[in-house]
DNA sequence: TCTTGGTTTGACCAAACGGTCAAAAGAACG
DNA sequence: CGTTCTTTTGACCGTTTGGTCAAACCAAGA
C-alpha cells in the first residue's frame, strides 16, 4: 500500500515531468542529460534521482502518460455518426492536440524516429488493431457511397501527418509564416481539404 | 590548392558519411556517438578523426549535402506549366525523395525537432523566400480560377507533411500496414487527394 | 629496393555522463 | 520545544564521451 504523496512530492514530480518533456521532446532519450532536466526543473541532479530512480524512469513515465490519451481521438470515431463530419471532427481533435500539446507530439516523433524502441509493441498491437478496426468503418462508408472511395489507411496516415506536422515542424512552419498564426489557417485548410476529398461526387458510383 | 583525394580517401569518406547518416538520422546530433559512427563505418575512432576533424564536421557535411538538393523539387514548380499537373508533379517528386532518401528526410526531421540550431538561418532566408515566391504563383493560379482557391502556404506544408511522413514515421506506417508496401498506396492516395483538392468546381467562382 | 607520404591504431586525456551515499537541512506534528 | 520523517545536497564513483598523439603500418612510385 503506497502512501499519499505530499504536496512537495506533487510539485517536484510535476516539475520534473514537465522539464523532462521539454528536453526529451527536443533531443530524444540519448541526447538528453540528467543535468539538463535538473536545471530545467530547478532541482539538483541528486534531488531528481530522489523522485525518479533513473533517467529512463522519467522517460518511461512521460511515454506512458502520453499513450494514455494519444489514441483517444481515433477511438472516438463513431461508425453511427455522419461520415464526413466524423472524419472532420477527428481531424479537428488531432489538430487541437497538436496545438495544445506540441511537446507531447514531438516526444512521440522522437520515439518513432529512433525506431520506436520502447513502444514498438504498442504500435504493432494496440495501434494496429485500432486502425484496422476504424479502417473497416471507413471502408464501409466508402462502399455505401457516403464518402468518396479512398484508402482508409492512407486517409488516417494523412490526418496524422497533417496535424502533427504543425507541432513537430513548428520551427519550420513559423520560419516560413513569419508572424502569422499557424493554427488558424491550418484549421481552415484542413476543413477544406477533407471536405473536398471525402464528399462523394457524381463520378463516384453509389452502391445500392 | 587542395590535392585530389586518393581512392582510399574517397571510400572512407563515403563510408563515414553513410554511417553518420545512419546514426544521426536516428538519434540526432547529441544522441549520436563517434563510436557508433566508427563501428557502422567499419573504422576505428581515431581513424574517423583522421578524415573529419570532429563529430560536428561530419554532421555539418551531411546537412550541407542534404540542403544542396532539398529545395530542388519546389524550385522546379513552374509558373508556366499546367497548375494541377505542376503541383501533382511536385508531390510526386517529394514522395520519390522520401522513398529513395528516407535517412536524409529523418536527418532533416531531427534537425527541426531540435529547434533547427544549424539551419535556422536557411529556413528564415532561403526557404522562406522560395516559399513566398511559389506562394505567389499558386495564389495567381487560384485567382485565375485554374485551381480551387486554397491557402498556398498550407498547401505547401501539406505536401511536406504528407510526403515526409512516410520516411519519418516509417516504423509506425509499417507497424500498421504489416507487410503491405507503403509507397504504392501512398502515391495513389496523394494523386487522388490533390486532384480533388485543386481541380476547380462550379462552386469556385472564376475570375475574368 | 628504398623512400616518401598517406593511413591506421593503441594508449591516453580531460570533461561529461548516469548514478550513489552519507550527512545536513527542513517540514510536520505532538 | 523535541522528535520523526521527508527533502536536499556536496562529494564522490566508474564509465562513456569527444578528441589527441606518437608510433606503427602500408601503398606506390622512383
Amino acid at each position: 500500500m503506497t502512501k499519499a504523496p505530499t504536496r512537495i512530492q506533487k510539485r517536484n514530480r510535476a516539475a520534473i515531468l514537465s522539464a523532462g518533456l521539454d528536453v526529451f521532446s527536443q533531443y530524444g532519450f540519448r541526447g538528453t542529460t540528467l543535468d539538463q532536466i535538473a536545471e530545467a526543473a530547478g532541482l539538483s541532479k541528486p534531488n531528481l534521482l530522489y523522485y525518479f530512480p533513473s533517467k529512463e524512469a522519467i522517460h518511461t513515465a512521460l511515454l506512458e502518460r502520453l499513450l494514455e490519451n494519444w489514441l483517444d481521438p481515433l477511438k472516438a470515431l463513431d461508425a453511427s455518426g455522419d461520415p464526413v463530419q466524423e472524419i472532420s471532427a477527428y481531424v479537428r481533435r488531432k489538430l487541437a492536440l497538436s496545438k495544445d500539446f506540441p511537446r507531447e507530439s514531438r516526444l512521440f516523433a522522437n520515439e518513432i524516429l529512433q525506431g520506436a524502441p520502447w513502444i514498438e509493441g504498442i504500435l504493432r498491437n494496440d495501434l494496429k488493431h485500432l486502425v484496422d478496426e476504424k479502417a473497416v468503418i471507413i471502408q464501409g462508408w466508402a462502399d455505401a457511397g457516403k464518402i468518396a472511395p479512398v484508402d482508409p489507411y492512407h486517409l488516417i496516415f494523412s490526418i496524422w501527418a497533417l496535424t502533427q506536422h504543425y507541432a513537430d515542424f513548428d520551427v519550420q512552419v513559423r520560419a516560413v509564416l513569419g508572424d502569422r498564426a499557424p493554427y488558424d489557417g491550418a484549421a481552415v485548410f484542413l476543413d477544406q481539404l477533407y471536405d473536398k476529398l471525402l464528399t462523394p461526387t457524381q463520378a463516384d458510383g453509389k452502391a445500392e
